[in-house]
DNA sequence: GGTTTACTCAACCAAATGGTTGAGGTTTCG
DNA sequence: CGAAACCTCAACCATTTGGTTGAGTAAACC
């Protein structure tokens, strides 16, 4: 009784990849991998903080999904894996209706779910 | 010497949406939202959590400025805000190119992007 | 007026987060 | 080989987060 147009929005890895994001230094971690592969060390270089504390945001980024590291040598290059950034930009299209300029996306929008919420019961 | 193409992304508005949504809870607040104005009470009552417990997640989505909340009488009423969430979700536009379907955009992102982080010095 | 309803606030708690330092472990370089 | 460079790990610390319970306020209802 609860599975149609399930308001639950459980999904551990976009929990992650959106913790990930809530972090400054995280966000501009990954647009200096949007400029093509870093290595740690250089990934570390432009904030005010030991090694080890950007190292473990690294790690976050890694955990999350949103960065692969190939260890090369005694270097650890990372690359952007954007497929969980996708992903979370997807999560977005349910929402986009309150700001797209496009109508039929809100007439689309509207058709699609007013089957039973708007007529649903006000107690 | 850090101004051009930046790579900070420091912005507190940014931080506190992400965070935000970095909760299931949240988020499938957000969800019943999206099909209008609802109380706490109301926002609440899905989850196997006391109410004190969901009404603190209501306060980290008004702190964030998703939603706003209008008091009428005893009851809390809420309102889905959407200009924070289109501002992070324009945030992934800059990423978008790893993704869409559209060569040109990848053109037009390389284009842009190209003038100094290709050529930058390797140290 | 008194009770129920809707909600917040404060105190508390455990766990996660964001940071530090110090001690490693490998590579690479001279 | 020895030293430096690159990076992780463990321990620690303070703060935030996500949850609880209990008390308290304000509005609505009988």
């Amino acid at each position: 009784m609860v599975e149609r147009s399930s308001v639950l929005d459980a999904s551990p890895e976009l929990d992650a990849v959106f913790r990930s994001l809530g972090d400054p230094t995280r966000r501009s971690m990954l647009r200096m991998l949007a400029d093509g592969e870093r290595s740690v060390g250089e990934l570390a270089q432009p904030f005010a903080m030991s090694f080890a504390g950007a190292s473990k945001h690294v790690k976050v980024l890694e955990d999350a999904g949103l960065v692969r590291r190939t260890i090369r040598g005694r270097i650890h290059s990372c690359n952007l894996v954007p497929a969980r950034l996708a992903e979370a930009d997807k999560w977005f299209d349910f929402y986009s209706r309150f700001w797209s300029k496009r109508l039929d996306d809100l007439e689309d929008a509207l058709r699609n779910e007013s089957t039973d919420t708007t007529e649903r019961e006000t107690k």
